[in-house]
DNA sequence: GACACGTGGGC
DNA sequence: TGCCCAAGTGT
């Protein structure tokens, strides 16, 4: 894409999203830059109609960071429910004491401030730096990816990992203007949630289809590496996962007959209770029982 | 850089 | 009906 066609490619962008924008808890000049950070960590990996409930009652359970310091991990590991990836509730706990300890309960506004923290990477402290403060990030989530692989790069889907040239053209296209860059940064990651999506892209309704380059070159099929899916049947995911249900579901401890009734294979079993434990997600109360850490 | 890490909805 | 995918991070 050459650069004359950047700032058509802006307007587009940010005109649509002015009339499309979802109304979401964590957007808008109300949302504290803790509803910001909570979100984020909640929808890594998981879709916004999951997040919307368990948000809102953390955020009423836990406004601050500090509230959520205050308590234990276990009880941010039940408060996350169904989530998935349950380790992200120990990290965002961990985060809260850390914003604590260093930051005086305020989340910090510098990305690097904010990458220092458990549980945020690159994407993260990009996200929470520009939504939360207003600040220029380049935002690489799998919806920009995707939008830029598309818009601007002409091919159905980015690579496995960002590379640097990915990130150059991120660079390139994002608007000099801090208040700009910032509304870009969300109104990419929309466009690729309700238009722009991986299987059944709405190119009719999209307001960049005129200039994107996946769409002039006849829309190629994608040409890159296999992207494996992830094995779930018998692995030590699944076993994990049915033990966390098992102990969020139980308000006291669960047994060995428990477990074991849960999942039968002694040995893959035996390997995921010491692997929760190591994780701090389960803690061993008396030989042979487990309860969510206190 | 590859892999592990949960869960459930949509096509 | 399975397979694919969803605002990634840590090791």
């Amino acid at each position: 894409m050459d650069a004359a066609t950047v700032p058509a490619l802006h307007d587009a962008v940010l005109r649509w999203y002015d009339d499309h924008a979802r109304e979401l808890p964590w957007r808008g000049t109300a949302a504290s830059p803790w509803s910001v950070m909570v979100s984020e960590l909640m929808l890594q990996q998981t879709p916004v109609a999951r997040v919307l409930p368990v948000h809102a009652a953390w955020l009423e359970r836990w406004p601050t960071p500090a509230a959520l310091a205050e308590e234990s991990t276990g009880e941010a590991v039940r408060m996350w429910g169904r989530l998935g990836y349950p380790r992200r509730a120990l990290r965002l706990h961990a985060a809260a004491v850390a914003i604590v300890a260093r930051h005086d309960g305020e989340v910090p506004t510098s990305y690097d401030d904010l990458l220092a923290l458990p549980g945020v990477g690159d994407y993260t402290a990009s996200a929470i730096a520009s939504f939360a403060f207003g600040q220029r990030h380049v935002v690489l989530d799998t919806n920009v990816r995707r939008v830029l692989a598309r818009t601007v790069s002409g091919v159905e889907f980015p690579a496995t990992a960002v590379t640097r040239a990915e990130r150059d053209v991120a660079t390139s296209v994002l608007p000099d203007d801090e208040a700009t860059a910032a509304t870009w940064a969300v109104a990419t990651m929309e466009l690729g949630a309700l238009v722009c999506t991986a299987r059944q892209p709405s190119c009719d309704a999209c307001p960049v289809a005129d200039l994107c380059a996946w769409r002039g070159a006849g829309f190629p099929a994608y040409d890159g590496p296999p992207r494996r899916g992830q094995a779930w049947a018998g692995t030590d995911r699944q076993c994990r996962g049915r033990i966390m249900a098992l102990a969020r579901e139980t308000a006291s401890s669960i047994g060995a007959a428990q477990v074991e009734a849960a999942w039968p294979q002694a040995e893959q079993r035996e390997r995921c209770l010491a692997g929760l434990e190591a994780d701090g997600l389960l803690t061993q109360v008396t030989p042979g029982r487990w309860a969510l850490p206190g």
